[in-house]
DNA sequence: CAAACGTGGCA
DNA sequence: TTGCCAAGTTT
């Protein structure tokens, strides 16, 4: 691992900065202003979401509520249908309850510091330095997938980045260089490297501005950083999907209020064994496959009568287009079309 | 701490 | 087709 002096600190401070400011992604949305509530959004939305996905989710969510006190006052069905789609549902469950919070517990007042943002539910580590650092000055590296990327790299540190403790050696090693007075510039343009030059697959350091600084290209072994642990493949599951139709109504059974898509309407799912245990009509010849990040589901439709059950319920299409769906159930429901 | 938690893109 | 990656947090 390299040591940087404090001259090496400030150089690098003053060329990261300079190339942000006149190549930074300026217009992002959430970079308009520093509003704490903007900021949240933005930074919850982006949790392992690529920026492109997030863009017209939170232009949608923004126009619909504007401000934490409109979030705080909406019903959570509208919260999870401007969602829909976007997938880690309990993200946009804790924004609303984040919202309620400040405006209800904290009368409107935001925790100013990374440390006491944390109490807000949905916001770690990460989500607090990033609000603390663009909305309130505060000098705190946001240590986030980027961030791990671009120091491994540039220090040559070679701790997992798997690992939840290696968390610190990053916070630890970062927290000095971080601009004291631009902390928010400082940590989104080393998100901005991050998705630029210094990418996870085919990086460009040749070209990048802090060439200069990194360790890792210099010696010819920046293909070694960061160091990553690999994760285990999705379990492969075997599930029936039911299709009851009723006077033009589907059936719909809602998920329970823990776990996968908790508390989401879909078709009645039933896991099965093999192909064998198929009831009713089948519908397709090929299964809907759908991948989660631990499970693989590979579902037949199949089209028979079910009993009613308490969480069960024949929804109208007006009835279940406005509910807000998981991707997994419109696949199922746009297969029933072919 | 390890595992759970969605989805889309890409080599 | 499969594996990995993308601005993490919660339990």
């Amino acid at each position: 691992m390299e040591f940087w002096s404090e001259e090496t600190i400030e150089n690098f401070r003053r060329t990261l900065l300079d190339w942000y400011d006149r190549e930074g992604r300026a217009t992002l949305p959430w970079r308009v202003d520093h509003d704490p509530y903007r900021v949240m959004v933005s930074e919850i939305m982006l949790q392992q979401t690529q920026v492109d996905t997030v863009l017209p989710y939170y232009e949608r969510f923004m126009q619909a509520l504007p401000t934490v006190q409109d979030l705080a006052r909406a019903p959570e069905a509208q919260v999870l249908k401007l969602w829909e789609g976007l997938g880690y549902y309990s993200r946009a469950r804790n924004l609303q309850k984040a919202a309620r919070f400040v405006v209800d517990d904290l009368h409107g007042h935001w925790p100013e510091s990374a440390d006491d943002l944390q109490v807000l539910p949905g916001v770690g580590p990460y989500t607090s330095a990033a609000i603390a650092s663009i909305s309130f000055g505060e000098v705190v590296p946001a240590v986030d997938g980027n961030a791990y990327r671009v120091f491994s790299r540039l220090l040559k540190i070679d701790a997992d980045i798997a690992q939840p403790k290696s968390r610190k050696i990053f916070y630890d090693a970062i927290l000095p260089i971080v601009d004291p007075d631009r902390p928010g510039d400082f940590n989104q343009a080393i998100m901005d490297l991050g998705s630029s030059y210094m990418t996870a697959k085919n990086p460009n350091s040749a070209d990048s501005p802090v060439r200069a600084f990194n360790a890792a290209y210099r010696d010819g072994v920046e293909i070694a950083y960061p160091v990553k642990t690999k994760k285990q493949r999705p379990v492969k599951q075997l599930y029936m999907a039911t299709v009851s139709e009723k006077d033009g109504r589907l059936l719909f059974e809602k998920r329970p209020d823990t776990g996968l898509l908790s508390g989401f309407w879909t078709f009645p799912l039933e896991e099965i064994q093999n192909i064998e245990q198929i009831v009713g009509e089948q519908l397709h010849i090929k299964p809907i496959v759908h991948v989660f990040t631990h499970r693989r589901w590979e579902i037949w439709l199949v089209k028979r009568d079910l009993p009613l059950t308490d969480n069960r319920q024949y929804l109208t299409p007006d009835q279940w287009q406005h509910l807000s769906l998981p991707t997994v159930q419109h696949k199922l429901l746009n297969a029933l079309e072919e």
